[in-house]
RNA sequence: GGGCAAUUAGCUCAGUGGUAGAGCGACUCGUUUACACCGAGUAGGCCGCUGGUUCGAUCCCAGCAUUGCCCACCA
């Protein structure tokens, strides 16, 4: 029996039944789908909103347009898969719930919790690791039930029995897989650094983190010795350990080298004068003070002149308060020492002038807005420009690539694509100028590094000193250093700018070296090792070597290469025949007492403490795409597929097809998934890659918080439906650009499911009680059919270009300016049989021109009517009706499936009333 | 300092080498049972400016102006 529509569509009991409906039918996961064998799949990973609040409007219009793709390709019989999940969003989340706590007058200070940290900070803080770890995974928990019912409520046909949580064990799991391999192939690293500290939140940040304000500072001219100098920052003076010139500055020429001596506020000062290509002659005055411990930049030139100057002197501390050997100015804030600090040097008349209208770009927290303070400090870093090193043992099919490569060879190349294209360039431009990515995070919340340290005391005397054993050539070495070359050897390492061939290094010279790869030569590593001479000694032969130092065991680098990589070089023997081997006994002379161990298991033995650090979140969300379908892995029971072989979710549905998310996390995850995908499965995690713009609302503002312009989804939708909301999200939306929202808007949409549903309503009105089997349609009839299968046609080829806007557009303007507006009317006197007769008023039907469900034949209106009229022409009467709305509930069936991925509800509701019992979700388009 | 975009109706935005489009808003008319959360209409545009290419430019090219965004270690 046919069933009718209410007069009003209730939109908020419908869709409640409706999802239900649907998560009761199992077609959300592709193991249900009734599709063919040879069904080709169809994945969207939906990036994983952030665990600390709900939902906003922002994530409805990628929700929206993911489930547009997923409900389309369904419909198309593809094995869809779309798969949930929600990331700890590690730094985010504590920053939410640092206020949080504030809010619930609590010590914010208890957000660093770090009771097992090696820096002995413990009694600042309230409470434990543990105890805050728990607190924030509650809180998230809590947030993330949230959500999953925001989800539903817009609709969201996504795969709940594959959700997953970025901490999970088994995604943890992976992400510490990535580490370790990354680290052995020498692209993971830890290097001391001056990175960006914010002191308000006490982490380190990314670069891509550091948000640079334009502002007005005073310029100070600062004189020391015989130079004077120009610096903003004149507190950090008490760190500086040299000055330095360009070394064609023509001015400087006789100062390039020599020790100046100058007055200080706490006294005499004596500073080197070194020559870097990094000044630019025509800022201030040409001349510069090296503050390696305060200054990314200064840090490097300090690097480049290890043997010349004295490295980083720490005069502030992690709270962005001056520390150490700074006099009175101890404990000051750095804006406060500075103003200190240019009256001290006022007053003894080192200050020759200010400018107090220097504008320049100051780097800031991205979250709190507070200036960012450059410290030294030992970090993570992802080497993103060199090759990954050779691991002789792994058989992998290696690319490689460095990870940049990998980023710029998969868009080169088109194995993905981004929409809009525009955006390629901006991403290619962002890998080309690609800096080394810190990853270390000095929080609590997030994937803890496998990493674990201990102090080299901790192990046997032996390998407390590094050894080096060099094979001296006299002649090739000299060459080459006199061809201006500085690279001596082959293999472990180089002395860096040390004029001098190896005969001549003698007991105490303090050497630097880098780590070269094998075979190329490559700097693998921008990490020197300081490294003071301790002993030398010269063997005639292998075996004398041999008699006093197990090679095998003390080489640091390649421990069981070493000796047959020697033999197996005939130059190698002719050489020490010739010249003898040459070993020196080198200790390490760095800082770096620590030796580190990285797994995915804690290593075993005496001493090891984890690194307090926690990785990057986009480090590991950066590994989504694949770290959630290896989740499933082989034979796991819950998904079986079809067919009788059993493939793994990885197997199957990688790489992922779409990556749908806002322009504004290019950078931080897209092109880390890019890179990080590649590196670990040589596949690409997505096909294509489509950016949304941003929602503003009506005035064109960002939506915050403090601004209070927040539109909530849920509200929107329970309020005007889910569809209408959805609706409003996809129409003018074209990629890239942002999307303006208004209540206007979706209550215009709100009106299209109205308008929908009254349609529905009235061809539903008009159905028969029963359809014979032939119906004869008319010329217009057929017309019209092929019109909403072009229509349907149209659209389908703008959701696979993915211009959204336009096919949304497109299903709306069919349905209601044409279906309804134009066929419906045009069809009304056929229904009620009208046309065949004469104009007189008083013959017309009063009621609708089909028998009526629960109405005999006899006593249908057109029955009714049709007694005055003879056998036959009743037949055509009848035929005609019939072939009219036959005609009509095709339109009207047509138009849900296209209107399905847009406003899947209202259609789904009306589709279920046409076909009880089916459902429009698995419909074939 | 580099780069990317935008500029079209009152507003928000689509779009195309040939007659300029939608939604909302405005105005006029219309309540015949699908729908007033409606229908039929109307008005409103040197498609930012200046050149060039072209038979023809809102569209392609160059320059300019304005706006926005992204990137960048000149202290």
């Amino acid at each position: 029996m046919p069933e009718t529509l209410e007069p009003h569509y209730d939109h908020l009991k419908t869709e409640e039944k409706i999802y239900r409906l649907w998560e009761g039918s199992g077609y959300f996961s592709p193991d249900k789908l009734p599709s063919k064998k040879t069904a080709k799949p169809f994945t969207v990973m939906m990036p994983p909103p952030n665990a600390n609040g709900s939902l906003h409007i922002g994530h409805a219009v990628g929700i929206t347009l993911q489930d547009v793709m997923a409900r389309f390709a369904r419909m198309r019989g593809k094995k869809t898969l779309w798969l949930p999940g929600a990331d700890h969003a590690g730094f985010e989340t504590q920053v939410v719930f640092d206020k949080k706590l504030e809010k619930e007058g609590r010590n914010s200070d208890a957000l660093h919790g770090r009771s097992s940290d090696t820096e002995g900070r413990r009694s600042r803080f309230t409470m434990s690791r543990e105890e805050l770890w728990k607190e924030i995974w509650d809180f998230t928990q809590t947030n993330k039930k949230v959500m999953e019912n925001q989800l539903r409520k817009l609709g969201a046909s996504c795969d709940w029995s594959r959700e997953k949580f970025t901490l999970d064990p088994d995604i943890i799991k992976t992400v510490y897989e990535t580490f370790e391999r990354l680290y052995k192939d020498g692209l993971a690293y830890r290097d001391l650094r001056v990175v960006n500290w914010c002191p308000k939140h006490r982490t380190a940040l990314s670069d891509l983190e550091v948000k640079y304000i334009e502002r007005e500072d005073p310029l100070y001219y600062i004189k020391y010795g015989p130079l004077t100098l120009a610096t903003v920052r004149p507190e950090t003076k008490f760190g500086d350990t040299a000055l330095a010139v360009n070394p064609k500055d023509k001015r400087y020429q006789k100062y390039i080298g020599k020790v100046i001596e100058a007055r200080g506020i706490l006294g005499p000062l004596k500073f080197k004068v070194i020559a870097d290509d990094a000044i630019d002659p025509k800022f201030g005055t040409g001349v510069v003070k090296v503050t390696p411990a305060h200054d990314p930049l200064d840090f490097e030139i300090w690097q480049r002149h290890k043997n010349e100057i004295s490295g980083p002197k720490v005069i502030i501390d992690e709270s962005g308060r001056l520390t150490g050997e700074v006099g009175e100015f101890k404990g000051l804030k750095v804006s406060e020492a500075r103003q200190k600090v240019s009256e001290a040097m006022e007053k003894i008349g080192i200050l020759e002038k200010t400018d107090s209208h220097y504008k320049h770009q100051v780097a800031t927290c991205y979250k709190c807005g507070n200036i960012l303070e450059p410290l030294p400090k030992p970090q993570w870093f992802i080497r993103m420009t060199e090759k990954p090193r050779q691991v002789s043992s792994d058989k992998r099919q290696a690319s490689g690539k460095s990870l940049r490569d990998l980023g710029i060879d998969a868009v080169k190349s088109g194995k993905i694509k981004i929409y809009p294209k525009r955006t390629e360039k901006v991403y290619m431009h962002w890998l080309k100028n690609i800096r080394d990515w810190n990853i270390s995070r000095q929080i609590v919340w997030g994937i803890r590094i496998p990493a674990w340290f201990r102090e080299i005391s901790n192990i046997k005397d032996q390998r407390s000193k590094i050894w080096d054993l060099k094979i001296y050539d006299g002649r090739k070495t000299f060459e080459a250093l006199k061809n201006g070359k500085k690279r001596v050897e082959t293999r472990a390492g180089k002395p860096q700018g040390a004029e001098k061939d190896w005969r001549s290094f003698k007991i105490g010279d303090v050497i630097n070296f880098s780590l070269v790869e094998e075979g190329t030569e490559r700097i693998l590593s921008n990490e020197v090792i300081t490294k003071e001479i301790v002993s030398i000694h010269h063997f005639r032969t292998i075996d004398e070597l041999l008699s006093k130092f197990d090679v095998n065991e003390i080489h640091p680098y390649h421990p069981t290469e070493y000796r047959s990589w020697w033999e197996s070089r005939p130059i190698f023997k002719k050489r020490i025949k010739k010249y003898g081997i040459w070993a020196f006994e080198l200790q390490d002379v760095n800082e770096k007492t620590q030796e580190i161990y990285v797994g995915i298991a804690p290593p075993s033995g005496e001493g090891w403490v984890q690194d307090p650090d926690v990785f990057d979140t986009w480090f590991s969300s950066g590994q989504w795409p694949f770290a959630t379908l290896l989740a499933n892995k082989k034979g796991d029971t819950r998904h079986v597929t079809r067919d009788m072989r059993r493939k793994s979710d990885f197997e199957e549905f990688y790489p992922t097809d779409v990556m749908a998310t806002g322009y504004d996390i290019l950078f931080f995850w897209v092109a880390r998934m890019v890179m990080l995908g590649l590196y670990r499965t040589d596949k690409v995690p997505f096909k294509n890659v489509y950016l949304h713009g941003l929602v503003r609302d009506k005035d064109r503002q960002k939506m915050s918080k403090s601004k209070g312009n927040v539109v909530d989804p849920l509200g929107v939708a329970e309020m005007y439906g889910a569809d209408a909301l959805r609706m409003a999200l996809v129409v003018g939306n074209t990629p890239g650009n942002d999307i303006a929202i208004s209540e206007d808007k979706i209550r215009g949409y709100r009106n299209f499911a109205t308008k929908i549903w009254n349609a529905s309503r009235f061809v539903l009105m008009n159905r028969p009680s029963k359809m014979p089997k032939i119906i004869k349609l008319s010329a217009e009839d057929k017309k019209n059919i092929a019109g909403v299968i072009k229509a349907k046609a149209a659209v389908a080829k703008y959701i696979e270009k993915f211009e959204f806007h336009l096919a949304a557009e497109k299903a709306y303007h069919y349905f209601w300016h044409t279906f309804a507006d134009k066929i419906i009317e045009s069809y009304k006197p056929r229904l009620r049989g009208e046309e065949f007769f004469a104009s007189g008023a008083a013959m017309r039907p009063s009621g609708h021109g089909l028998p009526q469900s629960g109405e005999s034949e006899a006593e249908s209106p057109v029955n009714i009517h049709a007694r005055d009229v003879n056998g036959s022409q009743k037949q055509k009467i009848l035929a005609d009706q019939l072939a009219a709305y036959h005609t009509l509930e095709t339109i009207l069936l047509e138009s849900l499936k296209m209107l399905h991925p847009f406003m899947p509800f209202v259609s789904e509701e009306i589709y279920g009333k046409l076909n009880p019992g089916k459902l429009l979700i698995i419909e074939k388009w």
